[in-house]
DNA sequence: CTTGCTTTGTACCGACGGTGAACAAAACAC
DNA sequence: GTGTTTTGTTCACCGTCGGTACAAAGCAAG
């Protein structure tokens, strides 16, 4: 008894994990490139893909391939088991909530949205948020191995309080992570124990999102930069892996200072990027004022998209790229990444105008001249919440042995 | 033959260079945390300190110690081989050079300076410098495992250019990496190949030296900022690897913006930490003249120290406090590192009002309230110099089997 | 000093993962 | 059809590491 569970969790197979990680991302589609992605023999990566099939995660699929072109033997193509587990992740946001199942490679099996208007209570709608999952989770069957949560908040490390949830109407500091565990707790989800339950930023998990699975796919150094309703939000991925700082709060970016003549903001200084280029700076530059309904985001959004002709929006448009552009530049001479992707209204401001942020970037950042950072529109549906669910898959991709574990509850 | 080659270099005790680092770092005086710290069994952690010690790079001490205290049986001491090979560091500066034959634990085994007027061709300096490095190799009879340089620019990857060899009178974008390999080659100094010869900046070089063996042990993102002659630059250590950007230019943190209203700055905007913290800044704010004599740094340095007292140094030493703090807490933001370390004339400004500069920290970062960032002076002499020491130990450190090659060669 | 107790080092065995080689299989080229 | 190329499979061998048993080296108590 004991003695499986050591052997399991010291020894095994140490490619495993680096193998579901190959196909989870897309960059194993055949077992020959596993092999040699992996760098180990032909033998090897059959045991390995062997494995994984039997842990019922991929699918080796041997049958002869239609697909042709090069010489020799056709190799066996892996794919992601579309029935495989899934897990659960969800995401707060201004108008509400949204769940998912997500199965491996970051595919959305199920999902849900509802609660336009999020009360003041975490607890309340962290157990109605949960309540949506495991009613999915009823409804397909599947067996959920993990939860995760993305909130539009700086997430304090290692506890997971929220710091400055400001347009959730919930209280700063809120015990967030800790909330959450104690809703799937509640709501005992088979596979899903007390000890699962992970908690990030928006925008850093909207980053490992596309980091593996969208626009930042083979970078390094991958930089996000967003804007969904009030602020400015930052991530950064790292040789693969999100840095969120010591206590996970780093890439607060929405204090650059970009325009030394601008509002007050309420840091103590002025022109911080914050006020400066988020959806509501978006409607001021433009002279709308902001309507009842519909988030920021979306007014700011269709402004663009369809006043674009008129010169006061084209003006606001050109002053918040050069805001932007600004902050980016000082970003990238702190950070330096190879890719640079933008979400939110960010997004659209490069879609406006793609040439005149590069533009500006390049002429402001130290070493722009020599090639220009990509910078690029994320290019995920819903990338918080896959983002999360690469959070709540990260164990099984570190070893994916833990899926035996629990195997007996799954529903 | 080869057949011991790929044996060595594929397979391999894989905890010998996790061991290695761990004597390297201090982390590990005695057998016996060596097995703790590796998480292996008593016996496989003898098995690679004997391997070590027969390498050459460390001594096991079984003899029984004098060092009393707990109960059981002692354990065997670890040191790193006083006579172990050494690697070939080199560093220039606005004064001229030094080198330095390092050995493991960022030990000097021997040091030169050199050349007052660094002539303005790169060639010519670096044959000097490594003429110098073989000088003391003849005489010490070290073996040499490598060489690493050190310069007070960014150093663009992955070909190693001088970016801004500013305080240099070098070309922008000499080629230095590959000019300093060429001297290594030329100089035929046995063991250190051409293809060794690695390149770094100076300030990144020296946060690595220090979270190896200086203020920075234990930190995992540590942050350096420092100020040597003109402008300033900044270092990470991310989870103990240097964190250079993609293509070797981050951390350029002399272009955030300190004082709106301050000083134009050749970037194009104005208020530049790199015009309104480094020496010239400082020995301006305080209505001095830079001399003729002794570098921008001593001159500030003996100001500050010597006449602290006089109103006029101590409010440009407040001033210029005000406004790194506010760069600081800038990076904070961005970063979240758990540990800050200032070198150059920020160590000295640190040393001068400790309080105060930690105070503008805490009060401009977003988080800062909620315990605050560490913030220490370097605690190592020479250590660009021991940095780039470090970059040369590096493939050693990663497998430390290498040592076996070119063994025929050592002189 | 002797007898425990505790901690560490060593010798040995067994388990197991991975390599390498030989062989079989599945495509294309001629 | 016969080669050639590439891939999958089987199997023997090797090395590394875990686990156990035992010896060694210190302190503590009598």
């Amino acid at each position: 008894m004991t003695h499986t569970r050591t052997t399991r969790l010291e020894r095994g197979r140490s490619a495993l994990g680096p193998a579901l990680e190959l196909v989870h991302t897309g960059r194993a589609p055949t077992r020959a490139v596993l092999t040699s992605e992996l760098g180990v023999t032909r033998a090897t990566a059959g045991a390995v893909a062997a494995e994984l099939e039997a842990l019922g995660l991929i699918t080796v699929d041997s049958r002869p391939t239609a697909s042709a072109g090069s010489q020799g033997r056709p190799s066996h193509r892996l794919f992601l088991d579309e029935n495989g587990p899934v897990v659960l992740a969800a995401q707060i946001h201004a108008d509400g909530y949204r769940t998912a199942l997500v199965g491996l490679g970051g595919r959305i099996v199920a999902t849900e949205s509802g609660c336009d208007t999020i009360p003041a209570d975490p607890a309340h709608v962290l157990a109605e948020v949960v309540a949506s999952g495991a009613g999915m989770l009823e409804r397909t069957g599947r067996r959920c191995l993990g939860a995760a949560l993305a909130i539009p908040s700086a997430v304090a490390e290692p506890d997971g309080e929220a710091l400055n949830p400001l347009h959730l109407a919930w209280p700063t500091g809120a015990p967030v992570r800790r909330l959450f565990r104690r809703a799937l707790a509640d709501a005992r989800i088979p596979g899903v124990t007390a000890g699962i339950g992970f908690t990030g930023n928006d925008v850093n998990l909207a980053a490992l999102a596309e980091h593996r699975h969208g626009a930042g796919r083979g970078a390094r150094d991958l930089l996000c930069v967003a804007s969904g309703h009030r602020g400015v939000g930052g991530a950064l991925v790292l040789d693969g892996r999100l840095h969120s700082g010591s206590s996970g709060l780093a890439l607060e970016v929405g204090h650059l200072t970009v325009n030394p003549e601008g509002a007050p903001c309420h840091c103590g200084s002025r022109g911080c990027l914050d006020v400066e280029a988020d959806p509501l700076a978006f409607l001021g530059a433009a002279r709308r004022a902001p309507g009842p309904e519909g988030s920021l985001l979306r007014q700011a959004t269709d402004l663009l998209r369809e006043e674009y002709d008129d010169p006061s929006v084209r003006a606001a448009a050109d002053l918040l790229i050069d805001r932007l552009g600004l902050g980016i530049a000082g970003l990238v001479n702190i950070l330096n990444p190879d890719r640079i992707i933008l979400g939110g209204l960010h997004r659209e401001l490069l879609g406006a105008d793609p040439e005149r942020l590069r533009a500006v970037v390049a002429d402001r950042s130290l070493w722009g001249r020599s090639g220009g950072v990509p910078i690029l529109p994320c290019s995920l549906d819903h990338n918080s919440l896959v983002g999360a669910a690469e959070l709540a898959w990260q164990p099984v991709l570190d070893d994916p042995l833990v899926v035996l574990e629990e195997g007996a509850a799954s529903g």
